[in-house]
DNA sequence: GTCCCAGAATTTTTT
DNA sequence: ATTCTGGGAC
């Protein structure tokens, strides 16, 4: 009732702009208003000034700010689990109801498509309405599509261009390498799919790439690759991911007016998740956001308002600059900066050991998140350790079956409230294995997506080509599929037919059969495609859009295809086509279907399902659960060695950035394994732990014994003998913490591998009431590289066992290098080998 | 045109 | 080790 929208025509879509809020009508409106009030008039507005609406109670004095400062540029820097979605939320829906702008005149853009989703579900919920009525609120892909179906022609191209995806950007790339004669093999096209992507996040033109870059590939062929590219694309009508953003920065650079348009009409401005912003995002950001001033000299506000977390940036290696967020002051002069620092989602321990790890990074704008919830009952962050990665995901399993019991205080958890986050999606595997054999529900979010499936896209391809004749790209991927006998020779005289002439293929086929180019049984074959399509084209206007997929999908033969198809797979993929057609019902028409398709790529998951979740860290960011697991802590895999290889100490702060992300995904409880051996590309590796386990505040750590009561390496089996040895705990620390930590229960660990010690965790005790009240970082950072003499020398003949017998060829503290006779030069603990 | 074997690749992901 | 891709052989 007075959440303050009840006048906000919210499906006008272009509305003349309001100059002042719209005053809910009073009872106090009347000839009296403004002038001598009446006691009552006054109480009554008295009463309305102290009565917010109610979508501002509840919003702390921060978040607060974040909502009602609209004028003039605003970066609200949102740590994790501040609140960053309701203050967007909010913030627009205030907009709306203050009557500043009418939802058309809001342009809202986020990253991905859920993100844009939710934020209109939340807006609606705020409103009590639709929200089909925000055009502009989507990710800068749907709005760069947006706007250039709308000016198409000004940058050269015709409103119903084509989007392609990778998979169609690598085949044409292919191509355009064998025309020129280069070698494919040596030269990927994936390869270089991946550099003019890198070209397009940082908004390069074939002509303003880097010399370096142009020669880096094919023999200094890349620059004219690039151009031969972009020709290709134009001719095809076509825009690659790239281009949704580069194609509007050109079309406003080039066309100040409609510049001008937009400038009046974006009235504000948000964006979401500003670090991920890559140097395109944000140069179309710019171009929208600042304003030159009008000739009079007046200039108009700029309504930017950016919310984002530095410490949240983790896609740098796909273009992002975290350099955007970090110099928005500059960029925008006036700007004002608003923290949100307070958590709503963690406990002190999860925040507190998030925060101790990221204050480790030295680009930063310096945030340190803080809640008033402290309970004494909230667990530490813990620390596990097991043998190899197969261990590790049987103790997680077990973990996670024992809060599906109750945990300690007797609750019983939901497995939804659990999520798996690892490094990189090799690691799923085996907790996948162990969860099937467990019978234990999971999900894995993420994993190749619906709309990528091979025959999900041949069969788009089909529904685009009908939609779409000039879509070569679709003609060639489907022309022979099912097999129709037209191949390799026969698409080559195609195609150079319909080069020489400048026509689309199917057009060029319709052509060819007419003459008689080809062998008489290619030629029959072609003319039966090109006869359905011309049949399927006919009946794209009258036909049920997906009464017509089906139909395509049977008289083409491609469902045949499939139901002939005696692969294991095949009764899935012939599921997945029928999914699509059902997809479909919600779309109007194959031509809307075909525009959602190619920007929202994603499929839903079962909600209903009571299931733990497996995902990378990446694509748990935004996400919460109550318990998180965060296997594979250790040097090399997290932080990963590509990433400090490539990156340097950048890689390596956005690899700790990655680790701030998952801990902090965490509501209640979080585990941080990290195991002594790992299978890397089929090869037993033995591992040492990650840095950022030392990176972690012993205060609100603790470390979890080695806890054999998992299954496995049971009570005085050959475990006991076989690990005794290793005491991978006594040494896989070198820093003194650690080692007074193992010192307490030298006793329990000595055959931490091989004895059933039930229940334990324990507790470190320092920054409390430890033995010394020191903190174990102060001394760890100090002698992060240990000198302490090892009790091996170079040269020594030394035993692994795991890697058999070799020889030190180096040592670095406790870390050895050995040439293994049979494994070969492998980095290792000193505690791993004994001497031979 | 199809099938099979050998060799390569194997961080992270959106649009 | 395993999976996928591409080339070469039938």
């Amino acid at each position: 009732m007075s959440n303050g929208f009840d006048d906000i025509p919210f499906f006008d879509e272009e509305p003349a702009p309001r100059k002042k809020p719209v005053a809910a009508p009073s009872p106090s409106s009347g000839p009296s208003a403004g002038g001598g009030l009446g006691i009552a008039a006054r109480a009554m507005a008295a009463r309305d000034q102290a009565r917010q609406p109610d979508y501002l109670s509840g919003l702390n004095p921060e978040q607060r700010e974040a909502v009602e400062t609209l004028d003039g540029p605003v970066l609200v820097l949102a740590g994790a689990g501040t609140g960053k979605t309701r203050v967007l939320t909010t913030r627009i829906a205030h907009i709306l109801a203050t009557g500043r702008a009418f939802p058309s005149q809001i342009l809202a853009v986020t990253f991905t498509n859920k993100a844009a989703r939710e934020m209109k579900e939340r807006i609606g919920h705020l409103v009590g309405g639709q929200v089909e009525g925000m055009p502009w609120l989507g990710t800068f892909h749907s709005i760069g599509v947006k706007l250039l179906r709308r000016h198409a022609e000004l940058v050269g191209l015709s409103s119903d261009f084509t989007i392609l995806d990778t998979d169609d950007v690598v085949r044409l790339i292919k191509q355009l390498i064998q025309a020129e004669g280069i070698d494919d093999k040596r030269w990927p096209a994936k390869q270089f799919a991946a550099m003019i992507d890198g070209w397009k996040n940082k908004g390069l033109d074939p002509a303003q790439i880097p010399e370096g870059d142009a020669r880096a590939f094919a023999n200094g062929k890349g620059r004219e690759l690039y151009t031969a590219y972009q020709n290709r694309l134009k001719s095809l009508n076509a825009c690659d991911f790239g281009d949704l953003l580069l194609h509007p920065i050109r079309m406003f650079r080039a066309n100040p007016d409609v510049l001008r348009d937009y400038h009046q009409k974006f009235r504000y401005i948000l964006v979401d998740e500003y670090q991920d912003t890559n140097t395109a995002q944000y140069m179309w950001l710019r171009l929208l956001a600042q304003r030159p001033a009008s000739a009079g000299g007046k200039n108009e506000p700029v309504n930017l308002c950016c919310v984002g977390d530095d410490d949240q940036s983790i896609y740098g290696w796909r273009g992002a600059e975290v350099d955007n967020i970090l110099r928005f002051e500059k960029d925008f002069p006036g700007a004002k900066v608003i923290k949100l620092e307070r958590n709503y989602r963690s406990t002190e321990h999860i925040l507190g050991a998030a925060g101790h790890l990221i204050a480790h990074n030295e680009g930063r704008l310096g945030k340190t998140l803080f809640t008033d919830r402290t309970d004494p009952d909230d667990e530490k962050v813990v620390v596990h350790a097991a043998w190899d990665s197969e261990e590790e995901a049987r103790a997680v399993g077990e973990e996670i079956e024992r809060l599906q019991r109750g945990d300690a205080t007797g609750r019983k958890h939901n497995l939804n409230d659990m999520a798996i986050l690892v490094r990189a999606s090799f690691q799923m595997r085996e907790f996948e294995d162990r969860f099937v054999t467990l019978g234990l529900n999971y999900r894995v979010i993420g994993g190749p997506r619906f709309y990528e499936r091979l025959e999900i896209r041949d069969a788009m391809a089909y529904f685009r080509l009908v939609c779409q004749p000039a879509d070569d790209l679709a003609f060639e991927r489907i022309v022979n599929t099912p097999k129709r006998g037209l191949g390799d020779t026969t698409i080559r005289t195609l195609h150079d037919y319909a080069r020489a002439r400048d026509i689309p293929m199917l057009a060029a086929a319709a052509d060819i059969i007419e003459t008689d180019e080809l062998k008489p049984k290619a030629r029959k074959a072609l003319f039966d495609v090109v006869a359905d399509f011309r049949r399927w084209q006919g009946l794209l206007e009258n036909t049920p859009h997906t009464e017509l997929a089906e139909q395509i999908l049977d008289e083409s033969g491609y469902t045949a295809m499939w139901q002939n198809d005696k692969s294991a797979e095949a009764p899935g993929r012939l599921e997945n086509l029928k999914e699509l057609i059902r997809s479909m019902e919600a779309f109007e028409s194959l031509r809307g279907f075909l525009e959602h398709v190619s920007l929202v790529m994603d499929a839903e998951q079962n909600e209903d399902l009571d299931a733990v979740s497996i995902m990378t860290l990446h694509s748990a960011k935004g996400l919460e659960f109550d318990t998180v697991f965060l296997p594979g802590w250790e040097e090399g895999l997290f932080p990963h060695q590509r990433a400090l290889d490539e990156g340097g100490r950048a890689g390596l702060e956005e690899e700790r950035r990655l680790a701030y992300v998952g801990i902090t995904r965490a509501k209640r409880r979080c585990h941080l394994w990290f195991v002594s051996n790992r299978r890397i590309h089929g090869l037993w590796q033995s591992t040492m732990p990650s840095r950022f386990l030392d990176e972690l505040p012993p205060m609100h750590v603790e470390v979890a014994e080695v806890d054999t009561s998992y299954g496995g390496y049971g009570r005085g089996g050959y475990g006991q003998s076989r690990f005794d040895k290793a005491e991978p705990f006594t040494n896989s620390y070198s820093t003194p913490g650690w080692k007074r930590a193992q010192q307490n229960r030298t006793d329990a660990t000595r055959d931490n591998w091989g004895t059933r010690s039930g229940h334990a965790v324990e507790r470190i005790g320092y920054g409390e009431s430890g033995p010394r009240g020191r903190t174990i970082e102060g001394e760890l950072v100090a002698k992060s590289t240990s000198t302490e003499p090892s009790r091996f020398a170079v040269g020594d003949r030394v035993f692994h066992i795991k890697f058999g017998n070799g020889n030190i060829s180096a040592i670095e503290g406790n870390k050895l290098t050995i040439d293994f006779d049979r494994a070969g030069q492998k980095r290792v603990l000193d505690g791993f080998v004994e001497r031979a």
